[in-house]
This record gives C-alpha cells, sequence and structure tokens, in this order.
DNA sequence: CTTGACCTTCCTGCCAGTGGAAGGTTAATA
DNA sequence: TATTAACCTTCCACTGGCAGGAAGGTCAAG
C-alpha cells in the first residue's frame, strides 16, 4: 500500500505518516523507485498512534505505547501506569486553567466594558493593586 | 538601566526581554556603544506583558493588550472582548481535557493493572470495539 | 506519449522562547 | 595601568509535531 492509502485508513495526513517515518516510529518498506509501502500491521500501528495522539499522548508516550502493543508479555500494569500519568497532567493542566479562568471572569465581571477607559482588567495587568 | 535590571524588575528572563525587543513588542534605546536601555515607563510595559502571558494570553493578543494599556481613549469594552474571548478559549480547552480524562479514566478503571498482558487500553488504542 | 495523480527529498515556518558560542564593554580592584 | 569578572552584543541551533510548498521522479490510464 502506497503512502496515501496508510494515511486514509490511520485517519493520519501523509505528511504526519512520513514523519513517523523519519523519527523511527513507523518505518516502511521501500519499493525499487523509493516508495514507502505499508502492510495492514504497519497501518495497524498507524491508526493505533492516531488515537493515542487524539488522548493527548506525547509522541514520547506513544513510542513506549506501541513498543507495549507489540510485547505480548507486556504487563498491563505500565500500561496503566503511563495511562495514570497522563490523567494527573490532565488534572494539573484542568486545575491550572480553572484558576486562570477564575482570574479572569473576575476581571472581566468587574470591568464596564463600555465605551470609557477605566478598566480593572488592564489596571490588573498592569499590576496596579486592587483596594 | 540594562536589561538585566529591566529583566529582574519585570520578571522575565534576559532572552525574554531580548525577543520582545526583536519582534517589536517592548523596543529599546540604545546606548552609544550598543548596550539597550529601559526606563520606568518600560519597565511597566514588561511588567505588562509577564503578567498577560501568565493569564495565557499569546503575544499576539499581547500586543492588543499593550495598545489598549497605552491608549488613554480605549474603550473598555475593547478589553472585556479580549478576555471574554480568551475566556471561551479556555472553556473549550477544559472541556476538551475532562472529555480526555473521562476516556482514559474509564480505560484505566477497567484494566486489572497487573503482570497479565490483557488490556483494555491497550485495546481502545488498537481500535477493538469493547462489546 | 502525454497527462495527471501520485511519490520523493529538502527547506521553511509556526509558537514563544531557551541554550550556547564568540566576541565587545564596563566597573572595580590590585 | 592591567586584569578580571560581570555584564552586554549578535548569531545560530533547538524544542514538538507537524504543515506548506518547491523541484523533480514514477506510475497507470487513455
Amino acid at each position: 500500500m502506497n503512502i496515501s492509502g496508510a494515511a486514509k485508513q490511520s485517519g493520519l495526513s501523509v505528511k504526519t505518516v512520513r514523519y513517523y517515518d523519519d523519527i523511527g516510529l513507523v518505518v516502511a518498506e521501500r519499493t525499487a523507485s523509493g516508495y514507502r509501502e505499508y502492510d495492514e500491521s504497519m497501518v495497524s500501528k498507524l491508526r493505533f498512534l492516531q488515537r493515542s495522539r487524539s488522548l493527548g499522548f506525547s509522541l514520547a508516550d506513544c513510542r513506549q505505547l506501541l513498543s507495549l502493543y507489540q510485547d505480548k508479555h507486556r504487563a498491563s500494569a505500565d500500561v496503566k501506569r503511563l495511562a495514570q500519568s497522563r490523567i494527573g497532567e490532565i488534572d494539573r493542566k484542568i486545575a491550572e486553567l480553572q484558576s486562570l479562568k477564575h482570574t479572569l471572569a473576575t476581571l472581566a465581571d468587574a470591568c464596564q466594558g463600555d465605551d470609557r477607559p477605566d478598566c480593572p482588567i488592564i489596571d490588573d495587568l498592569a499590576g496596579i493593586k486592587h483596594p
């Protein structure tokens, strides 16, 4: 199968599939003329990567997950650990965003939002202490 | 004031202050020997940028905010609009992360996490339909 | 035998900086 | 006055995870 076929089957772009080849994540065979060739097992790996990336795993994580995927003697604990570590990251990111949102919402609430220049948002950004 | 003074006063790194000069965000004067010179008003702008960035505004947003900051005839509505747009982005990001977390948590819960290879997480990533 | 849809490599850019090398300037000290 | 340390400068390369595009090779159909 050509690269565009593999891209379609996996839901990735051609550019991304080529990139995964370049960085050694899913390395294609080559035809005599230099075209990349993909078989079903490689397409499975590409789909696996597509799904893993869509769940927010980094390519470094994906590399580990992929080797666990291919390891028939893997311990499910190893996979679970990666998933839980990712959940931890997500929790931290959510907390950070909620804190930012709270700050911004408080400032936006205090702002009249009219055509006058007085603006608590600007004041806060400028470091003016709100009394 | 030298660049390191401006960096300390604003809470930014020297590299970042230099970068903001390069991209025309806060452009320093130069001494005869080519050193960047900063006065209090520039340090205020740098602090303003530090705070804006810490609230997650992009540098493009910051450029707008900075021009509003300097515009004595601004309408606070313009600032409020930027803040609310940023809040919208944050909401979307939080929702996305919560959905990811839910998916991952469900998968992790279903995984025994022992030394056996059977793993619902891997199965899901591989696209195996869970019945 | 040409056309058009593929494919290849290589280079550039995104965001918002960070790290480091090579070399110039300044202020204090011996 | 010479040295030295702590500054400063520019320039280049790198990060993650690709996307866009140029220049050129290949393949199958008509």
